[in-house]
DNA sequence: TCAATTCTTGACCGGACAGTCAGCTTTTCC
DNA sequence: GGAAAAGCTGACTGTCCGGTCAAGAATTGA
């Protein structure tokens, strides 16, 4: 759909080799979170991309290629937020970006945390090296940070690991057990309203357990 | 294993369907858990059980009713320490037991939380009714003690359906994505001691966020 | 002991699925 | 305009897997 805006249409070398690549990942992204890596087909991802089977073999090799392709899209996607972490900012500033933007990214690419808890849940064989190097040096990077904060006093002692394990674990249980939560909570989607209160429920309670003091969000002028 | 136990070794009729029928669901739940509904293959799960395929399908007709029941013992497990939360037991402590045994649940019985995790991300289509009816009559009833406790001011205001979400999303996270967790905190395998020092920040970070005292373990005598 | 019942299992079947390929069309670039 | 490169696809193949079955072995209960 966006292929509606005025560059897109110029002909250009690769422009069909991108477009139908991104198709065929975005129907992949949809089919992989849906059904999980062995429970998706490739006959499934070509129909919901509009292509003939044949033709994913012909961007993608294999399945398995395909399906990395889709994790290394999200991979990136899932590191960004957390750069709001930094020495010298606000704690409550910064968390509260953090989880807002973590929620966000649930409420909007709920196939992406898909995929990748589904990774999790089957071993990470795909993405070991990832945790083990790049994330474990993030995470080595960002607790030494919260760690920071709490040696000046300005988060209540915590341990940082087990700390950004929570911001994670809830934040990605609104996209990963949505069924739960809307059974549970007797609705059948998760509206805008639905995710801007339970932003504002979860940052409470993450800023509380952090030693922070509940701002109630009034609308100021600073 | 538990066969050099006197009892079971008494002929019985029913003996033998009771014991291979436990084998199956040994093994089935450890297959499942590992490679989810659509990777597992009945013949691996017979080859984990020690018995022909055929047998497999002689105790449960077919791969669908047999996951079935993997999962009605894990819904039986899942739901019973919530029993802990009753309206006039001590906030600090009732939470302190229910966060514990979840958490114990996910260093014992790993493979049952992945089990249901998987079914969770892929629609819990065998398990609406039980999260429709079930779960959440008992949610609003916890929620309603829990609205309690805030009423009286013994916790501070949370919304009670988000705070239990929180407390599952954690306490599961340990068994779901052990693999991120190992990675990241840089060990092979989560020992009872590692368990033990997560049991503590977790609670922590959970009673702080009800708004309860950290109350520092130290051995009372009362 | 012996018939009825329960349990066991190798061999087999049909369908589904990942991946291939040869021949075709379209696009690119000079 | 035309050759080369890139893109497309229907038809096919080999493998894997859930499920069946018939014939036999073990267990039960009298």
């Amino acid at each position: 759909m966006p292929s509606s805006s005025i560059a897109t249409d110029t002909p250009l070398p690769g422009r069909i080799r991108r477009e139908n690549g991104e198709r065929i990942l975005k129907a992949a992204e949809l089919v992989f979170a849906e059904a999980g890596f062995a429970g998706a087909t490739m006959a499934d991802i070509a129909d919901r991309a509009g292509l003939p089977k044949a033709n994913l073999h012909y961007y993608f090799g294999t399945k398995e290629e395909l399906y990395r392709a889709v994790l290394d899209n999200i991979l990136r996607l899932w590191l960004s937020p957390i750069d709001a972490i930094t020495p010298d900012a606000d704690p409550a500033k910064a968390l509260t970006a953090y989880v807002t933007a973590k929620l966000e990214a649930s409420r909007t690419r709920p196939h992406a945390s898909k995929v990748f808890a589904n990774e999790m849940l089957h071993g990470a064989t795909q993405i070991e090296r990832f945790l083990a190097e790049d994330l474990r040096r993030l995470v080595d990077d960002k607790a030494a940070v919260i760690d920071g904060w709490v040696a000046a006093g300005r988060v209540a002692p915590l341990d940082a690991r087990q700390f950004l394990f929570m911001i994670w674990a809830v934040t990605q249980h609104y996209a990963d057990f949505d069924v739960q939560v809307r059974k549970v909570m007797g609705r059948r989607t998760l509206t805008r309203q639905d995710f801007a209160h339970i932003t504002a429920e979860v940052l409470r309670l993450i800023l509380r357990a952090a030693g922070l003091p509940d701002t109630p969000p009034h609308p100021s002028n600073a």
